[in-house]
DNA sequence: CGGGATCCGTTACGATACTG
DNA sequence: CAGTATCGTAACGGATCCCG
């Protein structure tokens, strides 16, 4: 946010809005919390501008919430700090009201799925018992997550599992109709779920388990 | 929002987005949580532009967030709705996640103390006992709340209360301390809030309520 | 005076093209 | 792949004016 804009009052909302209040920016926030991410992954984003990236980017870096760094290949990606991290429970609370609205048409599609891992992951934290442990991989509409649960911690990260106990494969429109309250969790487990692997009573109690993740919600 | 610029995604965080994403409308639905708003009230957000808060309030009113509604003497009022009065969490978050930054100098008065209910009153309304009963007036810088606890329900409104048990007099800045973190709930209490009133052990409580509950954050 | 509407200069955004 | 550069358009900020 350029120096213009910014509302500079003490209230700490302003404050927060200040860091994370630009367009894009939460977006942005949110596609990292599956993990570390290259430029050309961020700019799926649908209708995102190259400069105007790279503007949120930077600001970011600055602020503190994400770091640029070196991967394999002299590649470059951009993850999350810890402070950046601690983003999670407001786009959790973003996710669950706009729940409450119903898509409007014409709905663009994703350019990725990693949109559903904050949300999926703290609907799930909320909920999940801390004796449960899963190691299970999560195929959305063909693209892969980790999902694992261990000592009471949820995680839910963009990339193929390794070894996992169960694989679910599904789909992203359901999920978000489940999400929006629009669809049962019986009906998303028995006609959207497909499990496979070595346990898949695991599958069984990761679908629930995601189910009434959001169908606890006030 | 115009239509340009909406994200049109099926993501649940891009549909709230799009209802309060927009500069200026989290920071409105901030003010209207301190309880029904009249456009000038509103227009003492610190730069806010008249064009900009009627297409703010247009927007809002358009999505059910908030309602127009005739007053008395013929004034026109903005309260929110129910669906409107689910930013609550959103608002407390963005809170929470804003206490970790600095204030920037130079920082801007806030044109009226609204700002703090929502904050006061979701942090409150997560620790409290919901066996305390209370009926009191919060004075913030000569501006009075009425700040009631009721079968576990916690209210924080703009405006005087009636036969308060107890008087709580403070200031803004502190009250910003203790939620940041830089000043403790001992400093404050002792040297930033004066009691008055029948039930002073009532005003003990209630300041006792105020700073557990910005401590009591992870 | 409260509740806006109108106008206008400036800034940010969106789209596309281009580069190391 | 990871951006930078350019440019037309939309949104914002500030001021002024209007109307009951």
């Amino acid at each position: 946010m350029r120096e213009t804009r910014r509302y500079r009052l003490l209230c700490p909302i302003a404050r927060a809005l200040d860091r994370v209040g630009d367009r894009w920016t939460l977006l942005v926030l949110r596609d990292l919390h599956a993990g570390p991410a290259r430029f050309s992954d961020l700019q799926t984003l649908p209708g995102i501008a190259s400069n105007l990236l790279t503007n949120r980017l930077r600001q970011l870096e600055d602020d503190g919430l994400i770091r640029r760094r070196e991967a394999e290949y002299g590649t470059m990606v951009y993850e999350l700090t810890d402070l950046g991290r601690q983003t999670d429970n407001i786009l959790f609370e973003l996710a669950a009201f706009g729940a409450r609205f119903a898509p409007d048409e014409p709905v663009k599609r994703p350019g990725n799925l990693r949109t559903i891992a904050v949300t999926l992951k703290v609907a799930c934290q909320r909920i999940v018992d801390p004796a449960m442990r899963l190691h299970a991989e999560l195929v959305v509409d063909g693209e892969p997550f980790r999902f694992s649960i261990e000592a009471g911690e949820v995680a839910v990260e963009s990339g193929s599992a390794q070894d996992p106990e169960v694989t679910l494969t599904t789909s992203y429109g359901p999920m978000v109709a489940v999400a929006d309250g629009r669809m049962s969790l019986e009906s998303f487990a028995s006609k959207h779920v497909q499990l496979s692997g070595p346990s898949p009573e695991k599958g069984q109690a990761l679908a629930a388990l995601m189910g009434r993740a959001f169908s606890a919600r006030p």
